[in-house]
This record gives structure tokens, C-alpha cells and sequence, in this order.
DNA sequence: TCTGGGGTCCTTTTCCTT
DNA sequence: TCTGAAGGAAAAGGACCC
């Protein structure tokens, strides 16, 4: 028997957002749509949509449009009708209104696209279940010793793999198969939608190369700016510099990365399970808030955010003993403080009156637009319960800020 | 008229202890 | 008691991703 080849996938769903939503208003298919982001404004988007139709008669007219949007908030998913009038993802609601005012707005809907996530990934694992968790809509899967996963370099499992997902969720998905996890993910964007491209190792400078270095998972647009300021443009041409020059350029450890990037190499291995490092909630305001003037209104958001952060703690079974704060001023300058207190902890009042005690630590010269709270270095809650865990902190704490 | 929310990981800075 | 070096942990920031 054959020591089985190495063959990593990964899968990328199709427009996620966007076809979740088309199975709920299959109307809306081919018209432009965008889906905003900007939580709580955007509730009740949806409030005047008639009552008792069955979501698929809701005539297309009576959906919210674009330009009778006013507030704040980005388009997280733009449909292609829409991004043909130059929308897309990332961009602010009130510049995509402008661009194009008679698309349809839709609230985003977290919860909704979280089960089909959970539904399609289920649909993955009994079929190979060695599979690793990225997000949302897109996973690695180790074909490696799944039976048939060898099969046409990975393509019959992974044609097995889009039907069962489409059949159970009617969504579409697109698969790269690869020797390891880096090009899977380059070769998953090759034929999309509903493709599927099989990579080997002696197809990197062939397929690859050419691509610019932004194709690659961990070059954004600092390290792309950088690699094109020493005129690198493409991989090839990435693979084409020194280890040792890139080392000298980049680092040590970032520059050997930089060089088995290009060259298509990659080591690590799909991790099945693990555990969260941080959770933490935030908000932008309506408008931007004053630490004095709105100091009722912040404080209310504050205490909010905390509890919210709490029960999320809670609800998941997890403790943390880092609390910190994050505040985005009107500039959009970003300052996070934290404190590292002695128990950890998951109670509500601990994670407020500590977040507390880190604003104080910041200089509120600038109206705010952002507040958020975070705790890490968390912990499972093992068989010891909770209750005693909110007993952390100093017991002399001056008046909050809030 | 701008620019969400929830994460991870890495590097640099700061602070404390020896 | 002061000073400086060294090392580690915690804090802060930044880049990146979905």
C-alpha cells in the first residue's frame, strides 16, 4: 500500500450572505443588493415589509432601498448588479447610496448565516471529518486519508463534498485541493462559482507565480505595499528573491515565511478544534459622543456592552482575567488599554468596573465613535461553578468616568 | 458622506524585578 | 542608596482575516 499523498482542500462558499438571503426572498436574485452593517440602526429595516405573505411573495418594490437609508454603517456583501456601479464590500451606506440608490438594502443577519455555517460544516464532517474551522463560510479539509480523497488529485471528494452541501443548504460552494493549506486557499478562488481546481506541488510556478503577491493568505495591503516599493509585484517574482535578502528586508522569521510562501510551501497542519483567546463586544454610535457632555449616554452603553460581554462569557462557559477597553475617536484613531486583574472572571459588574478603571487611563481630549470592551486570557469554567469567580479586583476604586 | 464587528497573531514598548 | 544591565511579563499597537 502507498504512503497517500498529502492533498489539503479548501472550500470557500459562494456569496454566502447574499444566497442566504436568496433563499429567503428568491425575488431579489439578479437585482442589485447590498447588505449593510450597522447593527442596531439597521433594525427594523425590515419592519415594513407586509405582514402575512410568505417571504417569497413580498413583491420586490416593498424591500428598503439604498437611497431611503440615513444613518451610518458599511455594506459587508454588495451582488454583482451592484458592484457594477462601483459598491462594494467595506464601503460606507451613505456613498453606496449615491452610487447607486435604487439597490436593496438588507440588515445583515448573523444568526441566520451562523446555521447554514453550522449546517453546511456538518454536512463536510460526515463525509471527512478531519476539518478546520475558518470562519463562517470557508474551511480546510485534509482529503489526505479520507477514503476517495486521492481520487483525480482530490476532485471526485471534492465533487462529492459541493453536491451534498448544495443538496442539504442549496448552497453553492468552490474547492481548491492542494498539497498543502497556503496554495488550497489560492487554488479555491480559480473557478469560481461552484469550482473546483486541483493543484500539485509541481504546479506552483505554472499556476501561482503569476499571480500578485496579495493572493497570498497574510500579505495585505502594508506588506503588498512594501514587497511593490522594492519592485515585487508577483509571486514569481517573490520566489525569485534571496531567502536571505528577503530576511534582511523583512526580518528574519517574516522574510523565511515570505520565501516559503512563494515557493509553495507549507507545513502547517488542519487543526480540528481549539479554544478561544478573547471575546469582546463593541459599538459605533449613531453620532460621535462626548466623554462629558453624552457622559449618561455613554455610561449606558458601557454597562451595555459589558453585560452583553458577560453573558456571551457565560452562555459559552469561558472566564477571562485581561479586561480592556477599545475607543475609536472621531479621527478614527484606535487606543486600547487593559489590566490583567488577579481571578478571572465572567461576571458583569467585574468586567464594568475594571473596563472603568482602564478609560480612566486614556485621555478623552476627542469625541468618541467607537467603544468597545474585551476579555482575555481566557479559561474554560471547569468543574468549579461560577459565582465565586466575580470576586476580583481592588476594593478601593475611585468614581467612574461613566 | 466616508469607513461594522469579531477575532488572531505578531512586534514593539513599557514596566517591574533581580 | 544609586545606577545600569538583563530578562520577562504585561500592555499597546498594528496588520490581517472573515
Amino acid at each position: 500500500m502507498p504512503t497517500p499523498i498529502r492533498r489539503i482542500a479548501h472550500l470557500d462558499m459562494d456569496a454566502f450572505y447574499a444566497s442566504v438571503e436568496w433563499l429567503r426572498y428568491p425575488q431579489l436574485k439578479g437585482l442589485p443588493m447590498v447588505i449593510g452593517a450597522g447593527a442596531a440602526r439597521m433594525d427594523g429595516l425590515l419592519a415594513a415589509l407586509p405582514e402575512g405573505a410568505t417571504r417569497a411573495d413580498i413583491p420586490v418594490g416593498a424591500f428598503p432601498l439604498l437611497r431611503d437609508y440615513v444613518g451610518r454603517g458599511v455594506i459587508t456583501t454588495a451582488t454583482y448588479p451592484a458592484r457594477q456601479f462601483g459598491v462594494g464590500s467595506a464601503m460606507g451606506l451613505m456613498k453606496a447610496a449615491k452610487l447607486c440608490p435604487q439597490a436593496i438594502l438588507l440588515p445583515v443577519d448573523f444568526s441566520e448565516y451562523r446555521r447554514y455555517s453550522r449546517e453546511f460544516k456538518r454536512v463536510i464532517r460526515e463525509i471527512a471529518p478531519v476539518m478546520e474551522d475558518r470562519g463562517v463560510d470557508e474551511v480546510y479539509i485534509d482529503f489526505t486519508e479520507v477514503p476517495g480523497g486521492q481520487r483525480e488529485g482530490g476532485r471526485v471528494l471534492a465533487r462529492l463534498i459541493q453536491k451534498s452541501i448544495l443538496d442539504a443548504t442549496g448552497l453553492g460552494c468552490s474547492i481548491g485541493v492542494a498539497p498543502n493549506k497556503l496554495v488550497a486557499k489560492m487554488a479555491s478562488e480559480f473557478d469560481k462559482p461552484n469550482g473546483i481546481s486541483i493543484v500539485f506541488g509541481h504546479d506552483v510556478e505554472r499556476l501561482i507565480w503569476p499571480l500578485p503577491c496579495r493572493k497570498i493568505n497574510g500579505i495585505g495591503p502594508k506588506a503588498d505595499a512594501r514587497l511593490q516599493g522594492h519592485g515585487i509585484r508577483t509571486i514569481g517574482e517573490l520566489a525569485a528573491r534571496e531567502r536571505a535578502w528577503l530576511a534582511g528586508h523583512f526580518g528574519k522569521s517574516c522574510g523565511a515565511w515570505l520565501h516559503d510562501a512563494a515557493w509553495g510551501c507549507d507545513e502547517r497542519l488542519v487543526v480540528t478544534e481549539s479554544e478561544p483567546v478573547s471575546m469582546s463586544r463593541e459599538t459605533t454610535f449613531g453620532r460621535d459622543l462626548h466623554a462629558v457632555r453624552d457622559k449618561a449616554e455613554l455610561g449606558a452603553i458601557f454597562t451595555g456592552l459589558a453585560e452583553s460581554l458577560a453573558a456571551d462569557l457565560q452562555r459559552k462557559g469561558y472566564q477571562g482575567k485581561t479586561i480592556g477597553i477599545k475607543l475609536r475617536f472621531d479621527d478614527f484613531r484606535i487606543v486600547t488599554r487593559d489590566t490583567t486583574i488577579a481571578q478571572p472572571t465572567h461576571d458583569a459588574a467585574t468586567i464594568r468596573r475594571v473596563a472603568g478603571l482602564c478609560l480612566k487611563r486614556v485621555p478623552l481630549d476627542r469625541r468618541l465613535r467607537l467603544l468597545g470592551v474585551r476579555v482575555g486570557s481566557l479559561s474554560k469554567l471547569g468543574a468549579k461553578r461560577a459565582g465565586e469567580a466575580a470576586a476580583a479586583g481592588s476594593p478601593h476604586d475611585t468614581a467612574p468616568l461613566f
